[in-house]
DNA sequence: AAGAAAATCCGAAACGTTTAGGAATTTCTT
DNA sequence: AAGAAATTCCTAAACGTTTCGGATTTTCTT
């Protein structure tokens, strides 16, 4: 493998002007830079990045911090999009991605703060953390640059990049009122979840908007996990079946919900309206379709990175930013069947 | 940030000994490693990771080359799955992953091995790479070790993962040929994929095994994309109205001809029986459910991870790996309706 | 108690870059 | 043609580790 000494010497100059020569500094002749450039291309010469990364304190590279990498996880794209959003913007600007894994990491006792430090990543991009995960402390108070998706938190070296949940979650039940839904349910995921506290206050505020009464006992919790919306929605409709149109805070806990309204023999969308969170590639393909609020995963990767390298290379004091929902209409919600 | 210096110097020890001490050499008392690893501790010590692989010329880090992470690549969350497994495998052994963004780089005009020597990776592993790709010849001259998955090639530094992808063929057309079609069509995903050419060779098997012959107009290419299989599909069952089954060399693509199928008003599976290939999750979520060829893609993940680290650090000379695949049988197939 | 053996430590080089500061050479000015 | 200015190049240190070979100290042997 050649190195700049290899090639100071076929050129007979030193490694200061190879060095120079090669990065495109002025203060080398046009002559000796040609051959320079020649001599490295016959030797194929690539410049070994941690030697230059030791010296320059600088590696071009950040970190992709999730959780959600594991087998279970593969089912909603989530991870992979915004992945490819990072991917994509890091393309373009010359950064590589080192993934970390914070399953094995966790059981080595390595802390968040520890990786980031060994491998010198630049900065870090995270995703899928939850509340109460200690990493968040550390992200916090570590001062290494990073960003968030999905938790709004801001600081000296900390951005996040999210969208607006309690509009969303609004817009989820003003389009069941708007059809007339009287008694709309709420499958959750989890506390220690930020969105789920967002969205539940949208789907309060959605209610309270249209005057309707925020019943508490409607709202149960399904961990974003399609069994436990499963039951969930089972409990929820044998308790209270006057409800017409369930929101839920995951499209893969619709599914669950979309099963367990099954289960009890209801049709979906004559007896049961269900709209979801995420427009995963699924919702459009399951049957019947499903209404859900589509949030671009892709965009927020993208930004994320974005975001991530403007903090890293000190440009504009930006900290934060809110990409688009949409709602997204399909065959899962339909108009209230009245009960005559 | 803490060095190794700043260790020595607080101990009153040299480099060399608190190098000793942190690695774990025998010779370096007791007393004094305690007291340096409680002065690590203290100074939050975390060791450079580019200074150590610089001087052990090992990185303990290997790459993901991978050319479909892109937004289109997202749907089926083949490439994902993968990138699960070899992230699981690696957080075990302790290795990290360094994504290759093969189209920026491309663009840059950064060859494969650029990208690997540049980094300092330890070796590689690759994924759907083409026939034709210019980074294939590369990979097999290069001396950096690398598997492939589902390309059959081994050399001293290179490896493989795969399935049996014409078994794997053969068992879908029997099952089809058990449920007693006669005229079965392909859709084929393109020449430039090895899977697809031992994926038609294993249909062509399938039909001899059983004395049916094999029409060559009855198998077109799809591009492994949905909507071009939909088009190959609509041309095939309108050229040769009397096909009752479809082979198709992915599940993307079975979707496709399902909607193929139902433009020209055939039922499935009554009118037409499908399976696919890869079960990706979709497949069980669609209506019909899908009837497929259902391989472990975190398993060949973790496998070519596995496999990479075995070539790495010498292990035994094992250079392929075959995973097994499985027909799962849905609702796309059903017995071929005689046409009275 | 003296020499041998074992245990513990250290100095210095090496990995492949970048860069500050200065030296040598060429070109410009008058 | 001599001094100034500009151009081109180089020496040496630095980044944070690991490791070879040897030096020093301690412990064991008799």
């Amino acid at each position: 493998m050649a190195t700049i000494k290899d090639i100071a010497k076929a050129a007979g100059v030193s490694v200061t002007t190879v060095s120079r020569a090669l990065n495109g500094y002025s203060d080398v002749s046009e002559r000796t830079r040609k051959k320079i450039k020649q001599i490295a291309d016959d030797l194929s010469y690539s410049p070994n990045a941690l030697a230059r990364s030791l010296v320059m304190n600088k590696t071009k590279t950040i970190g992709l911090l999730v959780s959600g990498i594991s087998r279970e996880g593969a089912k909603d794209n989530i991870v992979f999009e915004v992945l490819t959003g990072v991917n994509e913007y890091c393309g373009q600007v010359e950064y590589d991605i080192v993934l970390f894994n914070t399953s094995s990491s966790q059981q080595k006792k390595k802390t968040y703060t520890q990786l980031c430090r060994e491998r010198r990543v630049d900065g870090v991009v995270i995703q899928g953390i939850k509340n109460d995960d200690p990493y968040l402390i550390e992200v916090i108070e570590s001062d290494i640059p990073c960003v968030l998706v999905d938790i709004p938190i801001q600081g000296d070296t900390v951005g996040y990049v999210a969208t607006d949940n309690v509009a969303g979650a609004k817009e989820a039940v003003q389009h069941l009122v708007d059809l007339g839904h009287k008694q709309i349910g709420m499958i959750n995921g989890h506390d220690r979840a930020f969105v789920s506290q967002e969205r539940i206050q949208g789907y309060i505020e959605g209610l309270e908007r249209n005057h309707l009464i925020y019943n508490k006992s409607l709202v149960y919790n399904g961990g974003f996990s399609e069994k436990q919306a499963e039951a969930a929605a089972v409990s929820l409709l044998e308790n209270y079946p006057d409800t017409t149109a369930i929101f839920c805070a995951s499209d893969l806990m619709a599914f669950g919900v979309m099963r367990g309204a099954k289960r009890l023999g209801k049709e979906v969308p004559k007896d049961l309206s269900i709209v979801g969170y995420d427009n995963i590639n699924l919702s459009s393909y399951v049957t019947p379709s499903l209404t859900t609020i589509s949030q671009d995963m892709y965009q927020i990767g993208y930004s994320a990175a974005s975001l991530l390298i403007e903090l890293l290379e000190g440009g504009d004091p930006k900290r934060s930013k809110i990409v688009s929902h949409e709602l997204v209409i399909r065959e899962s919600t339909g108009e209230r069947n009245q009960p005559f």
